[in-house]
DNA sequence: TGGATTTGACCTAG
DNA sequence: CTAGGTCAAATCCA
């Protein structure tokens, strides 16, 4: 792989890994220090997250704009046929459909996320992200505990929206939803606020909301409404600015694949959206990483086989906190340094 | 009554 | 042939 960034993004980025390095050290010191209290633990890791979640805002932004430029096909990344055990064959190759609605599969860009959701916050099996999803299936997975809920936007046939997703609850960790994206939506239809606004106007019932939620819960895919706001929350922490990113930052390859073939992408690639809360321009951190116990990851479905395989030492870390996945897109090397990350891109 | 969910059947890829 | 993905009729519910 070529070099990432301009020279400005580049030194930004370094400052923010560094930082976070240090405060990595410094949470460390602390650690070892008996009588160190909880708070300054905590404040120290949404410190580390929060440098983190910059320097990666910063890759995803210049890796975004550059695969905005390109055919849509030439994003599309062969999923791996891997599989682990355990992992519910949630990253299993999907191939796609050409005959559009008919069962076919598609040829649909396609990432994943995982989402851990913490019991006692209320929001055990929540799953949700603004979009009004219909769910259109279910399947029981061979070696999974749990069903997979297939899901398709609201909007498919009003708008020819061809977004779909697939959640399956982790076996290993029912906490976990592994979240499987489809195609992008070409309908518009988030808030900012935490009831789903479609594009048309329409605010999505929340009683028939709830109702739904009520009985995934029933089969262990429980959604309730808060997740939305949680999920707000979440995207907020990748906030990042676009306009300060120059054409020339767009060789960054591997964060723009997910946001390209992510239901995301008009929403991290268009400012003017409602989507945009999740991206916004303000390049805004409020660490909310220290602040919620949701975790989501976000990958490329190639590379949520080792997500999955490994779900614990994703989840109980930040959400980048497990960075293997980048090391399928940027190849680092072993004896990765801070002080000249993009020595190692190759 | 209209929209969402459920669920068995069907289709396709491997 | 099997498993995963989708369809669509039946059903539910506000």
């Amino acid at each position: 792989m070529e070099k990432v960034v301009n020279p400005t993004e580049q030194k930004n980025l370094i400052i923010e890994l560094n930082e976070g390095r240090e405060m990595a050290n410094e949470l460390k010191n602390q650690l070892d220090v008996v009588k160190t209290s909880p708070e300054n633990c905590e404040v120290l890791v949404e410190k580390i997250l929060s440098s983190y979640d910059k320097a990666l805002a910063m890759l995803l932004t210049c890796r975004a704009l550059k695969e905005e430029t390109l055919p849509v096909h030439s994003l599309l990344v062969p999923t791996s046929p891997i599989i682990s055990e355990g992992s519910n064959g949630f990253s299993k190759d999907q191939h796609c459909h050409n005959k559009g609605e008919s069962k076919k599969r598609k040829i649909l860009p396609k990432w994943s996320e995982q989402i851990r959701v913490c019991s006692g916050t209320g929001l055990e099996g929540a799953v949700d992200d603004g979009h009004s999803w219909r769910k259109y299936g279910q399947k029981d997975i061979l070696g999974a505990n749990f069903p997979r809920a297939y899901y398709r936007c609201t909007h498919r046939h009003s708008r020819g929206c061809l977004a779909t997703k697939q959640v399956q609850r982790s076996d290993e960790d029912p906490s976990i939803f592994e979240v499987t994206y489809k195609g992008r939506h070409s309908c518009i239809q988030v808030t900012n606020s935490g009831s789903a606004i479609v594009s048309d106007g329409k605010e999505m019932p929340k009683a028939k909301k709830a109702r739904s939620l009520e009985k995934e819960d029933q089969q262990g895919l429980k959604v309730q409404n808060e997740v939305l706001q949680t999920k707000q929350e979440i995207f907020r922490s990748f906030s990042f600015n676009f306009t300060g990113v120059e054409s020339d930052n767009l060789d960054c390859q591997f964060f723009s694949d997910v946001m390209k073939e992510s239901d995301y992408s008009p929403a991290f690639l268009s400012p003017t959206t409602s989507e945009s809360n999740y991206f916004s321009s303000s390049c805004q951190m409020d660490n909310n990483f220290g602040t919620i116990d949701n975790i989501l990851q976000i990958s490329e479905s190639v590379d949520l086989a080792d997500m999955i395989s490994t779900p614990t030492s994703v989840i109980t870390n930040s959400p980048f906190g497990d960075l293997d996945f980048l090391n399928d897109h940027l190849d680092f090397e072993p004896s990765f340094q801070l002080d000249d990350p993009f020595a190692y891109f190759s």
